[in-house]
DNA sequence: TCAAAAGTGTTAAGTTTACACCCATGA
DNA sequence: TCATGGGTGTAAACTTAACACTTTTGA
């Protein structure tokens, strides 16, 4: 099998997956309250071994999968971790995702099946190895990402409000924005629909829903909020 | 010695080098014609295999130091590469790193010995496996954070003038950019210290040397081209 | 009827861009 | 003396930020 390489070192690989929801107007991490060794009880990120046949892309997205049930979700790599020590057990590399999903999606039975839970991104507990790290690189290139790109509609329901939209927006930037000017920039996306939908739940008067159209913004491809 | 993960499968890994550095107005890569199978006479990035005494960053900067001799350089990791077949020979995994490094302090001799030149960016020859992939996406990492933090300076001599500075910020983003504009901003920035040598090699009047100060930096880390 | 969220434009401040000439020197 | 790169300021265009009131409706 091996041609040339047979007198390198081999490793174990982990993909450890950053995954944010949101819901009541703030980001939440689906973190695990680890039921097995190492580390039993302390609290981590959900994460795998990466196998032979599978790319790390497709390891990612089996390990997102078996925790919420989840396909095509939308992930990045944020990069590898690779400190000698960095998993006191024995040496392994990881390789860290983020992951952005609609928590009413993900399958409740998985979630208790593997002891995790939705934690408010401003109330996280201290997490095993360099776990916490990794959550802080994942916020800076998501939030980065999510500056330039349209990638925070996976955080939201298909139809949302412009109250919502804002709201993410400013979950993930942890600052408060203008309502007229958000909503300015907003009306310049035409790829940005509304819908003759209303939504009831938030208020009494009601707010359009809207949603995003990627056909359109394929056309376009520009986005800055 | 495997206390928890003996069944795990385990993967060679290896560090791939994207490595700039900037001559003549012009950014280039240091690549390797390779000597040897896999893909002997094809053009690649310097490489090697990850040890297990050694992190990945250190084991970047051992096969960056095997080839130019230098120490102490700028690195950044770009991301992994996980393709089940990206290596024909054998499934490799492979953390791609960028560095910013000074051509003319790298070690000519050891240079030779890899086979390696400097190639211009704009006239980059057919690279193995992914490492195209991997140039592009070094290119816009390396852009991107060239554009906020003051990483530019490890491509320029320690004192430098104002036009070579201009001139690689024109190389790094492809642009043309205005001289008086350029200047007005390089003036706020008083971490760019003018120095009272003058250097007489690229015109008859002779220009300010400058250097870049980081321990001004460090008390406002503010910086933008 | 009133509380609560939805919706809507204008102006000032700040930032970015465009642009052209004189200076110093060595050949 | 002249060709070459070094060095300098101002005004217009554009972008961003600040700001307050009216509408709708269910309780």
């Amino acid at each position: 099998m091996s041609k040339y390489y047979d007198d390198k070192d081999r490793f174990l690989v982990a993909m450890d997956c950053i995954i944010f929801g949101f819901s009541e107007g703030e980001l939440s991490l689906l973190l695990i309250k680890r039921k097995i060794e190492p580390a039993k009880g302390q609290w981590s990120l959900m994460g795998g071994f990466l196998r032979e046949n599978e790319s790390i892309d497709e390891g990612a997205k089996r390990v997102l999968n078996e925790l919420t049930g989840l396909e095509n979700v939308y992930m990045e790599q944020v990069r590898t971790f690779g400190e000698v020590e960095r998993d006191p057990g024995e040496r392994v590399l990881s390789v860290a995702y983020y992951s952005l999903v609609k928590i009413e999606e993900s399958d409740q039975e998985r979630l208790v099946d593997h002891n995790a839970y939705w934690i408010k991104i401003n109330e996280l507990p201290e997490l095993i190895f360099d776990h916490g790290q990794m959550v802080e690189l994942a916020k800076d290139v998501m939030r980065q990402k999510a500056s330039t790109e349209p990638i925070g509609f996976n955080l939201l329901p298909d139809l949302f409000t412009l109250t919502q939209l804002q709201s993410l927006y400013e979950a993930i930037y942890g600052t408060v924005l203008d309502k007229r000017n958000f909503r300015k920039r907003v009306a310049e996306m035409d790829y940005i629909v509304k819908t003759d939908k209303i939504d009831k739940t938030g208020s009494k008067r009601g707010a359009s829903l809207y949603k995003f159209n990627d056909r359109i913004y394929q056309k376009h491809p520009i986005f800055k909020l």
